[in-house]
DNA sequence: GTGAAAGCGCTAACAT
DNA sequence: ATGTTAGCGCTTTCAC
């Protein structure tokens, strides 16, 4: 259907650089007469012309295509950032394509690699361990950006959040409102991002002299809505009450864990203070004090395609960026 | 980096034919030699082996690549719809390419543009309008399967949630709850889908003898926060007071209208029947009594799916596919 | 059982 | 100012 610069050239009785000259806005410094340009528009204006991606991807051997690899979509967050990330690479001239791992290891490797095989021109990616980081370095040699994770052992490019001064802010400001203890509770205690914000939280109340805060630790292996049901359940079997004060390393976790209060009590105690990394808009349906991290997915879309587009234009150096977070806080519904 | 047939060939001093014979897995149809596969087998274990896929799609004319046109990912039923779609397209082969429109007319068609000339295979499509249907259907030659919205006039392929039904069931529920005026706060009323859900909900009261339900609907332009906010905030400066019970059309509307509230009282009257179109898990966090009415996502990308590949293969009747809506509820939490 | 060659539409380098 | 050509890596067709 499309038609080809040769069909428009032969058409036309010129031969195809002219063509070809004049459809890349190269007629200027070519100097080709304005008869002919006109011809040419004229006859693109009739029928059309677009270049043929692939055609051009096999010969420059580049495809005009980035991918992006997240853990899934279903979660806000990922999707907030795969949405600023597309509208930025769409702007830079790439398309992007968004696969989701499930958190499967296996997955994905095999989508790295399926997108590497496909050409793209970079590659975005949440990592999952050091391993899946390390075969994905290994499999391409196209620019690779990690996000949101920061498992070290490389000097990859590398967008994430201020993990660390997010969860310091948090946990002040509810040390500060004076419900104690405040406990937190941390799914997957193996990913950096989980760590950060579990370093935060010890060291203010260390600083505020909180002996032994590791006691108001609960950690599970994953960070699922599954994984606070099962905490915050471990918790009422133990304390037989409501916490007064925790903090959920991520929104699933909170989810899970307000669903068993409100199944156990029929209702969600408004005196709990909660507080929670990633916000939402929805959480302003609790009536609880609550305060949220925000990331800043805007800036980490900019600052991972700017690293991108660099690494691109062949430049070598690797970008580590640490956004900052945003603590928002909503007060307790007043009576 | 990746080696072509033609290295393989040359390397292991035999016909490109033979090689790919042996790589397209036809070795045994054609008879070729123990020995010439084991050697190739050899060759591709040591030094691997992956087709160029720019080459391939310039030869057969189709790039195994999908493109999904939604208005926004970072709206979670959207976000949802496209991981279920990414899933089964992957499965199929095919990669997606997702892309938002952020409700605007003029960059849904450009990117409806920007994957057709991208020589997608097909495209699934979130429309804004009939006008903009008809633009897509007009550019594009590949096969096109539209989704939530059914602006009728084509009869190209469709698939959409049965909101009649699920409004209806919705309806009756609040109903029966006896809760009144039941008032229901519309989005967008120019779009199918929330026409539907119009329809049901004033059937269900006209059957039930309300006179003129009418007086109950209030409605805005758009299915954005903004747009509940004002609503809600219209309502209280009308009534002075909370609605016993109301139905937002879309959850962007009901979080809208539910700060409204949470300001202007301090808290979200846990008395209020709250009746909402899309399910999500935070739901959980209100005091209220809540219905809301889920989409199938999984059916959705399903059916997509299933009539993208049958028109793909080169079907020609169109799939109108109808999924059912499920009502879940909440009981309000007991004191 | 294996080989040779044309051609998909584009770009870049080299003619005139 | 305009024209010619080689070649990117694959598939398909035909030939031995």
């Amino acid at each position: 259907m499309a038609k080809t610069v040769e069909t428009i050239a032969t058409a036309l009785n010129i031969s195809i650089t002219t063509v070809r000259l004049v459809l890349n806005n190269k007629a200027r410094q070519y100097r080709i007469s304005e008869k002919t340009q006109k011809r040419i528009n004229d006859y693109v204006a009739e029928h059309g012309y677009t270049v043929n991606h692939a055609a051009r991807s096999l010969k420059l051997n580049k495809t005009d295509t980035l991918g992006l690899i997240i853990p899934r979509l279903s979660n806000v967050f990922f999707a907030t950032l795969a949405e600023k990330l597309e509208i930025r690479c769409r702007e830079a001239g790439y398309q992007l394509m968004i696969s989701c791992t499930y958190s499967d290891l296996k997955q994905e490797n095999a989508l790295v690699d399926a997108l590497v095989d496909r050409n793209v021109d970079g590659l975005f990616v949440v990592p999952s361990s050091l391993q899946a980081q390390n075969h994905h370095l290994k499999r391409t040699s196209r620019p690779l950006v990690l996000l949101d994770r920061d498992f070290d052992g490389t000097d990859t490019s590398l967008v994430v959040s201020d993990n660390r001064r997010g969860s310091i802010a948090l946990t002040q400001a509810m040390f500060s409102a004076g419900q104690l203890p405040l406990f937190f509770m941390a799914g997957d205690t193996e990913q950096p991002t989980i760590k950060e914000r579990m370093k935060g939280y010890t060291s203010v109340l260390e600083a505020q002299g909180i002996a032994d805060c590791q006691q108001w630790i609960l950690e599970t292996a994953h960070n699922r809505r599954e994984d606070g049901e099962k905490l915050m359940q471990q918790f009422l079997a133990r304390h037989n009450a409501a916490p007064p004060a925790f903090i959920a390393s991520s929104l699933p976790v909170l989810e899970g864990a307000l669903s068993v209060l409100r199944s156990h009590f029929g209702f969600i105690p408004a005196d709990i203070n909660i507080g929670t990394f990633d916000e939402h808009p929805m959480l302003g349906f609790l009536s609880n004090n609550i305060w949220s991290v925000r990331q800043n997915e805007d800036a980490w879309a900019e600052q991972a395609v700017d690293a991108m587009l660099h690494l691109i234009n062949g430049g070598d150096e690797n970008v580590r960026a640490i956004v900052p977070m945003t603590l928002i806080h909503r007060a307790r519904a007043s009576l």
